[in-house]
DNA sequence: TAGCCTATGATTAGTCA
DNA sequence: ATGACTAATCATAGGCT
């Protein structure tokens, strides 16, 4: 069609209902809830909010996406007044009140997070592994597994890993490091080895 | 500026990172806000899916929508009663071919960077920890070791964990997905378990 | 602080491979 | 359904008020 040059139409608005027909209306579907998780994860990107978004498809599926991750942020939404004290380093605000021996929490947190951060990994991995030792066939040769994203999530949560690394070097060679601290290479990840 | 006769430079891309000035960062934070509840509600009219948004500033002010209740998106969410199961997906496919393996690698370095990146977390978190048991109090109460991007790095990787944990959710409700899989919530990572 | 404004980046409806 | 593509709508960064 397009008996004008254009080859396609491009981008048309639709009005604000339920979208009919049933294909049209699933490949929206797609789309905009990827679109949605793509925007939530940039606003806890960019600002530091925390926020969670949970979406049932018509077929009653159900996607999730949440920072630092969905449960905690329910449970925060019906506990306002417990939870808030807990958010570790809502801004980057390097001027945080200290010597008052509230920031003492600051280590913590940082372990807190650290030890979220390894145990949604592992179980990750975890999870996967299984998922191939009962059905390597299936998932070895379709890699039905693979979202677009994919390819783009691991390297980038690689590199920040090696922001992370560069960080535990800035602090064991920090002038005032109070102890001596082993270097990290003995830990499956040697230099040269980041590619 | 604009020396040429542009009123202004319209939108410009912006690094996706914690947005530095804070005057910025709350004006991106409301505008951006707007937008992903706006997004949502089209997604609901448009699409008949039931979905919740809950978001909460840095500064800890909550925000949510949910359609047809954040309530009861959060009630369904926790009780994947009926239609949310995975279906048993005998994954019978005729096209049974390639047998030389090479797509083996996909999953594998999959795993090989889980692995790589836990293994550092992993690695950080026990030596920081060391490092606190050794000399608790220089530590805690000085906190030398907080650069001034420590409050920008360990969220950034966080927020890569959430995006891995959405990633595992679609793999999870994906249609082809040959097993049924464990949600990830249980996993070290529970609602009140976050301190 | 909170809205407008405008140019431009980002999203996506429609289509086909 | 899944991916790629185009072109048009939509969202929004930066500036101003």
């Amino acid at each position: 069609m397009a008996s004008n040059g254009k080859r396609t139409r491009g981008k048309q608005r639709i009005p604000m209902k339920m979208i009919e027909n049933h294909a049209a209306r699933l490949a929206t579907f797609a789309k905009r809830k990827d679109g949605i998780i793509k925007k939530a994860s940039e606003l806890g990107e960019l600002c530091g909010a925390q926020l969670g978004v949970v979406i049932f498809s018509a077929a009653g599926k159900a996607f999730s996406y949440g920072c630092p991750s969905i449960e905690s942020i329910i449970h925060r939404f019906r506990n306002p007044a417990a939870v808030n004290r807990l958010q570790p380093m809502p801004c980057n605000d390097p001027r945080r009140e200290n010597g008052n021996g509230e920031s003492n929490d600051t280590i913590d947190s940082l372990l807190a997070e650290l030890e979220e951060v390894k145990g949604k990994v592992k179980s990750l991995k975890e999870t996967i592994s299984s998922m191939k030792e009962r059905a390597p066939a299936n998932v070895d040769r379709h890699g039905w597994w693979e979202k677009p994203d994919a390819n783009f999530q691991l390297p980038e949560l690689q590199h920040k890993a090696a922001l992370i690394e560069a960080l535990y070097n800035d602090m064991r060679n920090h002038p005032n490091c109070p102890v001596d601290v082993p270097p990290l290479v003995h830990v499956g990840f040697g230099p040269g080895n980041l590619q």
